[in-house]
This record gives structure tokens, C-alpha cells and sequence, in this order.
DNA sequence: TATTGTTATACTCTATAACTATA
DNA sequence: TATAGTTATAGAGTATAACAATA
């Protein structure tokens, strides 16, 4: 009944067939594959029962982080870092849903504005408590490993060019 | 032109609205599925040329470690973690491309293998070279925190139940 | 009865291209 | 000309349910 690390496994195969300069580096990718994989698993059933996706729970989040509850399409997508399109898809969903709705820009009468609803913004707020007390709560990361993590990937992510800032 | 880390922003809002005790996890959280987005574009952009997606060459490159060649369909299926019929049709597409057959056990008469062609192992030593050499080999991470990163999500995942050993 | 795999179907998210409207 | 957003369309991965064949 005992499984073998499959990454572990695989870091062995790398190195015993050439690759051996990277099969840390592969190796950390893939656990970072892995672990995402978990943890989505762990995010979409937290929010299953709130009908959202989790890509429609950060429109929803980002949203309700906005001091005016409001935000451009352009805007959404940028800091999502998603295609304008899926913003589009996610919108339409939402507002179907009565979560948000859209509004025309007061002086750009290009530009479109998502607006959350009462709904929206009480949905948001019990999804994230749901979400911060089963899936954030009991991460099962060690808590003095937490710190060093955030600095690692904030270290790749700064060079990734995900951000300029400190 | 500078632009703040907006998982930075995001935790100190988490501590400011009254959930300092999981900002830190969400931080690292979040940190690992921005983290995930940016490698998995780097891989499938890598993977392009060869008309691989990344969930393909998971397959081909699982096939190329066994010492076979060849794997049953549930064989695969667990070992990548993904349902049957993922692997189906993942299968179904390689196969059209030349580069897997399908050709039915020898003794049990329910399961089906699947069988690296000679193209496919081609296809598939050429794809890891260029992974290891533009991916693995330029991940970014520092490369005095890959074996500090190993560890923390080894220790995640062992928690995770993803496996036993160590 | 249980297991293996396929099929049909559906629903995500995502992306490209063509289009309208506005700046 | 450039920008913002939508639409249509397509493709990816994933999942459930029903089914056939085999153990």
C-alpha cells in the first residue's frame, strides 16, 4: 500500500539519462504542477456550492476588493491576467446569475464597467470565508515553511516579470 | 512603469479585513497558482512545434520511461492522476497522430494497451531535450531554493496523501 | 458482480478572427 | 488609427452516465 513519490521517481530517470544538471529543476516544476493541481481540486470544491467556478470567484473577489465595486472589462482582464474574452464569458455567466452587472462608462462610451450586486457582494463575501477556513486554514503547508515558499515564488515571479515592486 | 506584486496587495487586504490568520497561507497559495500559470505557458509554448499539448506529452513521455514502451489505459491513467477518459481521449488524438497504438492484452482480454510508436518515440526524446533545455534549464528559481522548494512541496504533498514513502 | 474501456454528452476555460462602436 | 468590447467559432481538458465486453 506504501506509493513511492512519483517525482521522486521521476528526478532518478532524469538523472540517470543525461539530464542530471536539470532534474532538480524539473523536479521542482513538476511538484509545483502537482501541488496546484491539489490545490484547485481543494478551491473548486470549497466554492462548489456557491455555483462559482474559481475563475469567476477572483472576478467576483476582485471585484468586492475594488473600494467602488466597480471595475472596467480592460481593467478586470489586465489584473486577472486573462484573455479579454474570458472576462467577457465570466461577466455574462455572473450577471446571468445576478452577481454582477454591466454599466456603460460614464465619459468612455467604449469601455464597459462591471458592477457588483447586493448578491454579488454578499455571495463573495461567504465564499471567501468558506475558502479561508477550509482550503487557506488548513493548507497543510508546515506554518514556518509558509514565509520561505512566499519568498521563493516571489523571487521567480520577479524575475518572470510578474511584477517591478518590492 | 512599476508594477506592485498584487499577491502582496492581496494579503495585506486579507489582514486588513479581518483574516490575518490565513494571509499568509492564501499569499502562498495564490503565489503557487500564479506560479503554475506562468511555467505551464512556458511548457506548452516549448511544446508548440512538436503539436503537443502539455497533457500529451505527459502520456508520451510516461511511455517513454516505461520499460516496455507500453501501459495499460487504467495504468496510465493512474499514474498521471487524471480520469479514464482523459486518457481515452488523449489516446485517441496521439494515436491519430501516429505517435501511440492502441493493441489489446494479451491475457486479459478488458484492458488495452498503449504502445509508443517509433515516431512517437522520437517526437518524445526531442520534446524533453528542448523542456530540459528551455525550461528546466532556465527555470528562474535561484538555484540555491530549488531543494528547499522540493522539500516544502514534498512535505505538502506527502500531507496531501499524493503518496506514502519517502 | 466487478472491472476495463468507450461513447455520448456536457461544461469548463481559453483563444483567434471578424465586427461594431467610440476615441 | 487605435482602443474596447462582443460575437462566432474552435479547441483544449475534464467529468458523468450509460453501455459493451470481459474477468
Amino acid at each position: 500500500m506504501a506509493a513511492p513519490d512519483p517525482i521522486a521517481d521521476a528526478r532518478r530517470n532524469w538523472e540517470e539519462h543525461g539530464w542530471a544538471d536539470v532534474a532538480a529543476s524539473m523536479a521542482a516544476i513538476t511538484a509545483i504542477m502537482r501541488t496546484q493541481q491539489i490545490l484547485l481540486a481543494r478551491i473548486e470544491g470549497a466554492l462548489k456550492p456557491f455555483r462559482l467556478t474559481f475563475a469567476r470567484y477572483e472576478l467576483l473577489a476582485l471585484l468586492s476588493f475594488a473600494r467602488s465595486g466597480t471595475l472596467p472589462m480592460n481593467k478586470a482582464s489586465a489584473l486577472l491576467q486573462v484573455h479579454p474574452t474570458s472576462v467577457t464569458n465570466a461577466v455574462d455567466r455572473l450577471e446571468s446569475a445576478g452577481l454582477v452587472a454591466r454599466s456603460p462608462h460614464p465619459t468612455d462610451g467604449r469601455t464597459t464597467l462591471i458592477e457588483l450586486t447586493a448578491e454579488g457582494r454578499t455571495l463573495a463575501k461567504s465564499a471567501t470565508a468558506v475558502l479561508n477556513t477550509d482550503v487557506f486554514g488548513k493548507s497543510g503547508f508546515a506554518s514556518e515553511d509558509i514565509d520561505e515558499l512566499i519568498r521563493i515564488l516571489g523571487s521567480f515571479r520577479r524575475n518572470a516579470g510578474d511584477f517591478t515592486d518590492d
